[in-house]
DNA sequence: TCCAGGACAGACAACGTTGTCCCCAGTACA
DNA sequence: TGTACTGGGGACAACGTTGTCTGTCCTGGA
């Protein structure tokens, strides 16, 4: 049972002419006082917003958009997996950007999924969000290439587009990497065993291409103790740990491509008590506590997010400036315990 | 320099008038293409198909939806912070939910702020959004009232709403947190510390509603050793440890009250090499390699996002069938490695 | 007293789409 | 041949708001 001051229908929504009606003024009155036009006689003002209060009316922002035109305030974010926290942090750090100019994200995963994020995409589209945001997994992007053409802002993130030239926010996983390795070289490990996931992955192939440019700088064989695993489970990357160390020429430091095989990897060492070296690319809040010392690449992701939003709403005021390109820079940072009391 | 087929305004997106005028035929039958309308003359719907390739048309949806009713097929989700793995992970799987309704999220966090809060909902009330999932931060939610009652779908997660009936969607605080405390007593513990932050929070309220439970139950002085933070860093919770230790009566085994306060209390515990049994309540990915033996209470915070995200769909369907309160269940599970060979 | 000009309210059209209705052609049947 | 029916296309209004323009009232100066 409401006890609300009865509408013409307790379902329906107040509309402005219900507003007008109430306060015995015209639409467009409403109207200016919805939108703060200061050329209001006060009183009449005053009339209009009481009836707002009394009828609880809300604008209706689908209609105000439609009619005032070009900016939903609504940015779209496609990502491959938000229950990733590499993902859902750059969300939030896009988010609050977005906040700055009173704009709400719409957030969906593609799932690795390339037909999906066309989907996804064409659906933003054609809620008119005012920009996307777009961590790609297919090799072609080509599709958003009229939407760009048209003056839909795009920004890409992680990985770079294919088939169409948009802004990017990227993360130096060649440097990163290849900074990684010659740490690993200076300390004397010349056995150095690369494991990384599916080689798809423009930023997978990136750390790999980084990891063999200091490796080849050294003068070591690339690919002698590289292994490629098929799933992002942890567990698959303990195996391939596993079949490395048993080999007869085991490596006698590890580098992980991300931090799921890094997870793998920890777990194997832990139940074999083995000490060799590791290294991986991703840092991550937990990584202060892993039972070893692992050195890491690091980066800010939220900065990454930051960057990309602030991407869409540049071009949004200059929509026809060149594609700005920008990479997040990455650090070493030694993480970890000892094991056991020195 | 765009290749594309000129159209009136090459800046302009197609509409449906201009799709009509380059096939030749009424914007009405466009719009019977457009929505797959059956009674469509086979020669016409081609032509109509092909000029809207043409043109590159794509149905603006706002329009569409302004003038067909009453679905945005978006919803909205409330939740205090995107980059906390918790709350991403809910809304991963409210997204996944929802795109089974081919609806799409938008996720917009109040960072414990009560007055951005009910800004964002009534944000997203204006935008029309089709249902609301809220995890409410301030202990008013007496706003939303008139939403619902105007037959709004609204579910509270993680806390309970105040001043407004709703769905929920809680967690079994109470009961995870009394039973981990049973485990500790039977373990032959009697000095229990306990560390909780803000008791503004619903949860953590209940958290150590449920440790009292336990402790007196076992007829120990409850309180005795409870200590609470004011911060969410896990620096200050090791310094809670820590004051906890130097006491004169130092606790046998710890409950800390979320897993950032863990993460404060087992560097705290490392540094000081200290053997202090260790609870929690939050199970985590990378719990198991924290580098001594934990036992924590987990749930599934994806069945809390799916949940939530169903009784939208649910009271979409059916808007005046009672409210729903659903409890997710708690379990113990013994995460962490030994921290030196036996 | 008259007129210019400013302040402000309201009528009307428009945004891009869909719902409703009507009309026309074609067909079947008496 | 006339009527009833049906399939299908189009004209028009409508969704709820804002932009544009017009009209009215009031004030002040000559």
């Amino acid at each position: 049972m409401t006890d609300q001051a009865a509408g013409p229908d307790p379902g329906r929504r107040p509309t402005m002419v219900d507003v007008a009606r109430a306060a015995g003024v015209s639409l467009k009155t409403v109207s200016r006082v919805a939108n703060g036009v200061p050329t209001v006689r006060a009183d009449l003002a005053e009339r209009v917003r009481d009836a707002m209060a009394e009828l609880g009316f809300q604008r209706n922002n689908v209609a105000a958009n439609l009619r005032s035109g070009r900016t939903t305030a609504t940015i779209g974010l496609i990502i491959l997996d938000l229950a990733n926290p590499f993902y859902s942090t750059i969300a939030a750090a896009a988010a609050a950007v977005a906040e700055r100019f009173d704009t709400q994200l719409i957030t969906a995963s593609s799932g690795w999924d390339a037909v999906r994020e066309r989907e996804l995409v064409l659906d933003l589209c054609e809620r008119r969000v005012d920009g996307l945001i777009v961590a790609p997994t297919g090799d072609d992007q080509s599709y958003l290439g009229a939407e760009i053409a048209r003056g839909m802002p795009a920004v890409f993130i992680d990985s770079p587009p294919s088939g169409c030239l948009a802004d990017t926010v990227l993360i130096d996983n060649r440097t990163g990497t290849r900074d990684l390795i010659r740490r690993l070289l200076a300390e004397g490990h010349r056995e150095i065993g690369v494991i990384t996931d599916s080689l798809n992955d423009f930023t997978m192939r990136e750390r790999l291409a980084g990891a063999a440019e200091a490796l080849e700088e050294a003068g070591i064989e690339t690919g002698r103790h590289f292994r490629r695993i098929y799933s992002d489970r942890p567990h698959d990357a303990g195996d391939a740990v596993g079949a490395m160390l048993d080999s007869s020429e085991p490596p006698t430091a590890l580098f992980c491509g991300n931090n799921r095989i890094l997870l793998g990897a920890v777990e194997e060492l832990a139940r074999r008590r083995d000490r060799t070296r590791l290294a991986a690319f991703d840092d991550f809040e937990f990584a202060k506590l892993l039972p070893r010392p692992v050195t890491v690449v690091g980066y800010d992701t939220r900065t990454l997010g930051r960057l990309a939003a602030e991407l869409v709403f540049q071009r949004l005021r200059r929509p026809r400036s060149a594609p700005a390109n920008y990479v997040v820079p990455t650090y070493l940072v030694d993480r970890g315990m000892a094991a056991d009391p020195a």
